[in-house]
DNA sequence: TATTGTTATACTCTATAACTATA
DNA sequence: TATAGTTATAGAGTATAACAATA
């Protein structure tokens, strides 16, 4: 990892990058309103899309995920738990590391999240079922170096 | 616009943006380490990357685009203003607007956020030439729609 | 001694409302 | 009166450093 394989940037690529970054640029306003509508913060809203029922996560994870720092994550998760969306819960081998179990209550705001949120922007359902399909393989060749985690 | 003609997404559609996210979430890092590398708070850089040298725009115009109130593009344009990047001139006709004016200094900023921010995430440049010439046409007819403002 | 998460501090961002100066 | 931008205020996010509990 020491010698960045990287190829330089065609500027088609560069172009095409250009534009996938103006979609979501234009797909902003749906994800503030999202926001509005669950009664979440921006950040609020991005802890509890990283966070699952069925894997639980320690908060210096959730940090990671978040690209801050643990004592940020404090706050984040005082107001989510006030909420009573998420709560911490002690590891059993490692008492020092808490883990974020979501709620019943977490998971009805997530799905509520994921309706507001998962649909793809109209641009993308212009596309014919072919070039969908086309879209979706070049994903997922883009994709395919990037561990699902 | 009563009655959105919004076709239903397919699962194909709905997979190929869900990857275009993750391609989107794991380029994030490269933002934060932007953001840190010229010295600029997020929205400061936000700010920075909206704003064009050629075509000043009205403190209101750009709070559109950063999808806030005008009373924190306030606070952000007077950091920005002091770090000499940034100009605020008020307008000829009507001098309530104050157009932002680019500095030398923020033109030189802009500059090195686009080195460091324009190049496509690695996953993309493992596609081939026909690939991404493939994906250029599939983003120009998904973003065709979109006004370039 | 090192690590997980919290607390303390200072600064920035954000929404809202009240204000000013223009129009 | 309406609008562009500012100011005031309160809550939230952020980085940093110091700290407690645990390892």
């Amino acid at each position: 990892m020491t010698a960045p394989t990287t190829a330089p940037a065609s500027p088609v690529v560069s172009e095409a990058w250009h534009l996938m970054a103006r979609l979501f640029q234009s797909n902003r306003g749906k994800f503030f309103a999202a926001c509005a509508e669950v009664e979440l913060s921006p950040p609020q809203v991005m802890a509890m899309r990283s966070l699952t029922r069925e894997h639980p996560i320690p908060m210096s994870e959730l940090a990671g995920l978040m690209h801050c720092d643990n004592s940020n994550v404090t706050g984040i998760v005082d107001r989510l738990e006030d909420r009573g969306l998420v709560a911490r819960q002690p590891g059993t081998q490692d008492r020092r590391v808490k883990y974020l179990q979501v709620t019943e209550k977490g998971v009805a705001v997530q799905d509520r999240l994921q309706d507001l949120l998962g649909d793809p922007p109209e641009g993308l359902l212009a596309l014919s079922p072919a070039e969908q399909r086309q879209l979706l393989a070049l994903m997922k060749k883009a994709t395919g170096g990037t561990a699902p985690s």
